[in-house]
RNA sequence: GGGGACGUGGUCUAGGCUGGACUAGGACACCGGAUUGUCACUCCGGAGAUCGCGGGUUCAAAUCCCGUCGUCCCCGCCA
């Protein structure tokens, strides 16, 4: 006889003889009587024994066969969707006992802890909360694949073992057993590759490829991870790629939980963005902007924010309505967390009903000026961080973030995607010295631009000036993604790599094929990444990584299930000219 | 690399500030028994814990102190 889906089984089934297999979800022994909630793919369904004694020795989570026949129940249950019938078994089967389990499957949320979890993963993956984040997840990918495949794209696969390229993250290594003292690297992202296929003719490629970085973890941050490498040739404007990308995710959205994204997507430059909303991946869920109240600073007398503004910073402040009477416990736990994002301090001045209150107040004799510049209205709060432009900015945007749960500003239900573009090219990097890119060495610089980058005596102190083509995708205050358009000629990635303290000879060395390989037509190129990874986790709902990865690391990367990483045989390590110190 | 929180039977937790009647309490799970309409079944009985590990303070430590390990969150880091 056939197996069918529990889950399906309804009053039209009544009379049918039928076959199931599933796990015991929950056994009620009434003695002469005994009830099984079977659980398998497709859902619950309720099983009725009488006059099988074996039945009682069921306990959860075995695995059983049983045969019998639908018929509907004396007391329907209308919270299971088979809850219409049950099934009066007349042959019962085990398949395998199961040890009585660290904690219950139908436990949603989870008592369990998050370790327990993951070392008993399989158990966990069975709870239907899990089960349903998979689903999600394949159809997502599936949703992704469907789009590009009809827009004419092609899924290439990449090596895993490939070469160390630093510059970025640390590599995961791989040692050579046939090249003593040589290394593998895992890809960072498929980078190169995909550039490498794009010079290759392949035109429309994407991936959904597994990436690796050695870095330290967070709740949204994984050791090995997923994207959507996507890489486009002839892709100048990136426009094009904006409306490509605005299709593939509203399709995505609608295919996954129904939900349609109003197109196009916002653009915001990179200054709006943390100018504005004090982050360059800005949650626009809600407003409550940033104002720049430098000049209504001018002349202040308050030594803090003039030495600021002499040493060429400013001063932003934030609104807050109607709060004025904030109490001074919520003000330094807002202080709390502007200090831990780099802020100096926040500074706060209440408009109340009888005139300004807080620290401030005396120094400002005439307020007009900033009640004007903040729209602040009697019974407002200002809150203000001064400091170099960028990191002030992003410590008030951090108070912005704050405040926006704390008053509940942040609404459920609503999706704020926004494209950021115009980041600059290069950053200088106080601990090594250099410039480095803020994107990647391989993205090209606004067309405008590229005269300066090129010319052997634009001063280097300006190099932080200059704009890269490139662009990134968020989504409510999350980082989705990023791309850009590439440099193609090989003359411009020298200068590049060279701007970035890289010389032609060590560039042979290190990216010699990748030079090569533009030496023979490259097109103009670009494309994008998106973390599969966060995507999937904003459309469960999940508030980590670990819900929407089948086996995920801790934040320490092991993975309770394997015991990963673990010690190697001595025999392993000499086949591998390794030796472990220490 | 730095900061914070947590660690008590299989699981989740109470107790911890204010050390002593804590002989470590509860819930779920487990084991035995009863049970013919349950669906978080119910009822009766039972077993199960070196209080993460090491050291210290003390007449006395789950409780206080130091160290260490593990988990989680954050900063740095993550082109």
């Amino acid at each position: 006889m056939k197996r069918e889906n529990c889950g399906q089984l309804s009053g039209k089934d009544v009379g049918r003889k039928v076959c199931l297999a599933g796990w015991v979800h929950r056994v009620r022994d009434l003695g002469k009587l005994t009830f099984v909630d079977l659980r398998d793919g497709s859902g619950l369904v309720q099983l009725l024994f009488r006059g099988l004694p074996d039945a009682r020795k069921l306990s959860c989570e075995d695995v059983i066969r049983v045969e019998g026949t639908v018929v509907l129940r004396e007391a329907p249950n209308p919270d299971l969707p088979t809850g219409e019938v049950e099934v009066k078994v007349d042959r019962l089967e085990v398949l395998a006992q199961a040890k009585s389990p660290p904690f219950a499957v139908d436990e949603d949320p989870p008592k369990a802890g998050e370790e327990t979890r993951l070392r008993f993963r399989y158990l966990d993956l069975r709870r239907p909360r899990m089960q349903r984040n998979l689903r999600l997840r394949h159809r997502t990918t599936m949703a992704i694949r469907e789009y590009l495949d009809r827009e004419g794209f092609i899924e290439v696969e990449t090596p895993l073992l490939t070469r160390s390229t630093p510059e970025g993250a640390r590599d995961f290594l791989v040692p050579s057993r046939l090249e003593p003292g040589k290394f593998y690297a895992l890809p960072q992202s498929p980078q190169l590759f995909k550039q490498i296929l794009m010079i290759s003719g392949v035109e429309r490629y994407f991936q959904i490829a597994r990436c690796f970085r050695d870095e330290d973890l967070r709740a949204d941050r994984q050791p090995e991870f997923t994207q959507l490498d996507l890489e486009m040739a002839f892709l100048e404007d990136p426009e094009e790629l904006f409306e490509l990308i605005e299709g593939l995710l509203s399709h995505v959205f609608q295919e996954t939980i129904g939900v349609e994204l109003s197109r196009p997507f916002p653009r915001l430059t990179y200054e709006e963005a943390v100018f504005r909303y004090g982050s360059d991946k800005p949650d626009l869920r809600f407003g409550l902007e940033l104002v720049d109240i430098t000049e209504a600073f001018a002349g202040t007398e308050f030594r803090v924010f003039r030495e600021v503004m002499e040493a060429g910073g400013r001063a932003f402040a934030l609104r807050v309505p109607g709060r004025a009477g904030a109490s001074r416990k919520e003000l330094e736990e807002l202080e709390v967390v502007a200090k831990a994002h780099g802020a100096k301090g926040l500074l706060w001045l209440a408009r109340g009903e009888s005139g300004p209150r807080g620290p401030l107040a005396r120094y400002l004799p005439r307020q007009e000026p900033l009640w004007e510049a903040t729209g602040a209205q009697v019974g407002d709060l200002l809150l203000f961080v001064a400091g170099e432009p960028v990191s002030a900015a992003q410590a008030l945007g951090q108070v912005r973030l704050e405040l926006g749960r704390r008053l509940s500003l942040i609404p459920e239900g609503v999706w704020c995607p926004a494209w950021v573009v115009g980041f600059p090219l290069l950053e200088w990097s106080e601990e090594e010295g250099r410039w480095t890119a803020v994107h990647h060495p391989f993205t090209s610089p606004r067309s405008e631009d590229l005269p300066k980058l090129m010319a052997p005596d634009f001063p280097q102190e300006r190099l932080g000036e200059l704009r890269a083509n490139a662009y990134d995708l968020v989504l409510n205050g999350v980082e989705l993604g990023g791309g850009s358009i590439r440099i193609h000629r090989r003359k411009v990635q020298q200068r590049m790599l060279e701007v970035l303290g890289i010389g032609p000879q060590e560039a042979e060395a290190r990216f010699g094929f990748f030079l090569r390989a533009l030496e023979y037509g490259a097109p103009p190129h670009g494309g994008i990444a998106l973390g599969l990874d966060r995507l999937v986790m904003m459309l469960a709902g999940e508030s980590t990584l670990r819900e929407v990865i089948a086996f995920p690391k801790t934040a320490s990367g092991t993975c309770p299930l394997t015991g990963a990483p673990a010690e190697v045989d001595e025999d392993q390590l000499r086949q591998l000219h390794l030796k472990v110190e220490g």
